[in-house]
RNA sequence: GGUGAUGUAGCUCAGACGGUUAGAGCGAUGGAUUCAUAACCCAUAGGUCGGCAGUUCGAUUCUGCCCAUCACCA
């Protein structure tokens, strides 16, 4: 019996480009859709926008455009992305989205009927000029503990320490600069402390499914021991799912003012996009996938594929709200580690913050990546390394070398000798194929995301295929006599090998193997017909070269991009838990601070006395202008809060940042001038201060970038 | 600070429920070959399996401590 299997990848946040980092999970979730429906079973495969909650509405409402507009433009952007890969949802959907409210008021009511949600006051940071309560990650201050400056609400970055917001020294908003005032308001809580959520998820994070894997992998099982803790002990809080207005969202019903947290609406998102492509669909029966009792009749899974970063949120919130509310449980949660580059955390600095769009505009092929992923894939939480040289090598030898040269050295021979004909094949080979195949060992590889263990047997199988060649020599047989049955026997036979190595390729490469398919004139390819060989007499196409070499130079120009790609990016603040790449981003912050603190070492030492004597100011870039005459300037207009008789002082100063901006694409922005400079007559004018730039003093790394403060600064804000 | 994971050839990774000579691919070196985008084939060299101590007849594999990296928690 087919299996019946509902796929998802967790939801991008619609904040944010996608970049190397995500693909890692979406490339495995495809890899292991792709290879499911070669088997024959039928997979739904959907996923979706992430799109409410604070960060969306402040980045909205910054861009001047309505949350709508942003999510619209966002969501175009990720699909584009997503399909450029070979990643193909079956429905990308949005959280934002009539299905997604429906479930979402549906699971809320239904918990709230099993008296799971508890309304309680809580007292939090609001922020008086904007009107609305602060998200941790909005509030920052002076820490607790070492006195650090402008530390985020919830933990130093300093000394490490973690607190509460309101233990911050000299709090601010980062929204409006403005001190907060605590304010109580009424929150909802799901009840995940109570003995039932607690007994429920104690059995189900540690349980297996029925054909005996366990839902979570081994080390995930643990981690949710931990969490929950030793039985009878009760670790587990209640679940905060409601924030005030404003927020973007959906209202709670009967809770006027109160919206769903948006990790609350996050993972139904996997239903309404589902029901969603139910609606354009009929003969999908919906029900049967995401209501217990139907789905336990009719047997089907739900396999999430997530990162290791919001196991929480689907190992312990999502399933017991499904519990709870009469759905289906997850069958497995499929966990990816983070991307490494070259052995380190992804870097702007270093352009390893590589995204999905610059890779693909530098006509990088994405199957090259795909590869790559998927060979250092190993079914296990453990973090992925990208090593750029690896890469390199292993995409040229592996695919170019073994895979493709094996149809590159013998198609010629077809087409020329016998008009594209195929003869029979050497079954004694062909048979060492068909016993890889039927072992399965291949097969089990791609089931349990072993997807580097599938690649190193193909590959083996690869090698056998060229010792083939090699060893019966067509290039000898071609120029004897009377041997030309066996030359042709010789290069079907390859031919043959080389169809059975990309069927079982074709999960990670389906553009190469639709490719394939193609020249070889045959239909989509199934597992079962893999190592089968085509008939004598079946005719194929020309040859043509069907992959090109990496080379180390389109590499560089990849992190030369993203290099680039710095300076216009804005510095972006979120929520802590808004989403798997922002928690991501933030750790890129943590990563350019310490490389900022490493390259400052070893310089002669200030005091903090001679550090104040430098009046830096947040400035708006009022107006910016060629130099008529200047191969280096930049005529900036800046704006820091001065004012003169009433009216607004605006300050001139020339920048030798030519080479860098676009003069355009600088005005409205906010960056950091160095007010008290004594004004220096130039010859273009008098220049009344300077703006900051970053450049690499070697020479090494070409470029000059200017600040950006994040967001909520505004111009006149002292910096220090 | 606590907990957990990882640390195996120049690189990227397998593997060993403790047992004779620890593997693969890439890279390097030498050879062979010319059908193939100098690809392919054969061979060779390279490892005190992070460090120290313990258990054992025997440990790289088990235990403890230490170091490094990463993650989670406080």
């Amino acid at each position: 019996m087919p299996r019946k299997i509902l796929v998802t990848n967790a939801l991008p946040y619609a904040n944010g480009d996608i970049h190397l980092g995500h693909l890692v999970g979406y490339i495995q979730a495809d890899i292991w859709v792709r290879y499911q429906r070669m088997r024959g079973n039928t997979v739904h495969y959907v996923c979706a926008d992430d799109t409410h909650g604070t960060p969306i509405m402040l980045r909205a409402e910054k861009e001047g455009v309505t949350p709508e507009a942003l999510i619209a433009r966002v969501h175009g952007e990720h699909l584009r992305d997503f399909t450029d890969f070979g990643v193909a949802f079956d429905n990308y959907h949005s959280t934002h989205s009539p299905e997604n409210r429906w479930y979402a008021e549906d699971i809320y009511g239904k918990l709230q009927a099993a008296k799971l949600i508890d309304t309680r006051s809580i007292e939090q940071y609001y922020d008086p000029v904007k009107e609305m309560f602060l998200p941790d990650r909005f509030i920052k201050g002076e820490c607790p503990k070492c006195g650090a400056a402008d530390q985020y609400g919830d933990n130093c970055e300093v000394c490490g320490a973690a607190y509460a917001p309101t233990e911050l020294k000299n709090p601010y908003s980062a929204v409006s600069g403005a001190a907060p005032v605590l304010r109580n308001s009424d929150h909802y809580f799901f009840r995940l402390s109570d003995e039932s959520a607690v007994g429920f998820l104690r059995e189900w994070t540690q349980g297996a499914n029925l054909d005996g894997i366990r839902r979570l992998p081994a080390e995930a099982a643990n981690k949710m021991k931990e969490w929950l803790g030793e039985a009878g002990e009760n670790k587990l809080s209640d679940w905060d799912i409601s924030r005030d207005a404003p927020y973007f969202g959906f209202e709670i019903p009967g809770a006027p003012g109160k919206y769903f947290y948006v990790w609350l609406d996050a993972p139904i998102g996997y239903f309404a996009s589902f029901r969603n492509l139910g609606e354009r669909n009929p003969a999908i029966d919906v029900a049967a996938y995401t209501e217990a009792g139907p789905a336990a009749e009719a047997g089907t899974e739900m396999v999430h594929f997530i990162g290791k970063d919001i196991l929480y949120f689907h190992a312990l919130f999502w399933p017991a709200m499904l519990k709870f509310a009469g759905y289906r449980t997850p069958t497995r949660l499929c966990v990816n580690g983070f991307l490494t580059v070259d052995g380190a955390k992804m870097s702007k600095s270093r352009g390893t913050f590589i995204t999905a769009r610059s890779y693909t505009e530098q006509k990088l092929n994405p199957e090259w990546l795909r590869y790559y992923f998927a060979a250092k894939s190993n079914g296990t939480m453990e973090d992925v390394d990208l090593s750029l040289d690896d890469m390199i090598a292993k995409v040229n030898s592996d695919l170019v070398g073994k895979f493709v040269n094996i149809a590159s050295r013998c198609a010629g021979f077809i087409g020329k000798r016998f008009g594209g004909s195929l003869g029979t094949s050497d079954e004694a080979v062909l048979n060492e194929y068909r016993r890889a195949a039927d072992a399965g060992d291949v097969a089990a590889a791609y089931e349990s995301g072993d997807y580097g263990r599938a690649l190193r047997e193909i590959m083996r199988l690869a090698d056998i295929a060229n010792q083939y060649v090699n060893d019966e020599k067509p290039w000898e047989l071609a120029k004897a006599d009377g041997e030309d049955a066996r030359l042709h026997c010789v290069c079907s036979t390859a031919i043959n090998l080389f169809k059975a190595l990309a069927g079982f390729l074709k999960p990670v490469l389906p553009a190469l193997a639709a490719e394939v398919e193609a020249f070889l004139q045959i239909p989509a390819m199934t597992w079962d017909d893999v190592a089968n060989p085509l008939p004598a007499g079946h005719t194929i196409s020309t040859y043509k070269h069907l992959m090109t070499r990496v080379e180390r130079k389109q590499i560089d120009a990849l992190l030369e991009a993203n290099k680039a790609s710095l300076a216009p990016t804005e510095a972006k603040a979120a929520t802590k838990a808004a989403s798997s790449q922002q928690r991501h981003g933030e750790q890129q912050a943590h990563v350019a601070q310490r490389e900022a603190a490493q390259a400052a070492g070893g310089e002669t030492l200030i005091g903090i006395e001679d550090f104040t004597k430098v009046d830096l100011r947040i400035a708006r870039i009022v107006n910016a202008e060629h130099v008529e005459g200047a191969d280096k300037l930049i005529r900036l207009t800046l704006d820091i809060g001065e004012t003169e008789n009433g009216a607004p002082r605006h300050r001139q100063v020339f920048a030798g940042i030519k080479s860098a901006y676009d003069p355009a694409t600088l005005v409205g922005r906010h960056t950091v001038m160095v007010a008290n400079l004594a004004p220096r007559k130039m010859k273009f004018g008098l220049s009344e201060g300077m703006v900051l730039a970053a450049s690499d003093t070697s020479g090494e790394v070409p470029g000059l970038f200017i600040l950006s403060p994040d967001a909520g600064a505004t111009a006149g804000m002292r910096v220090k």
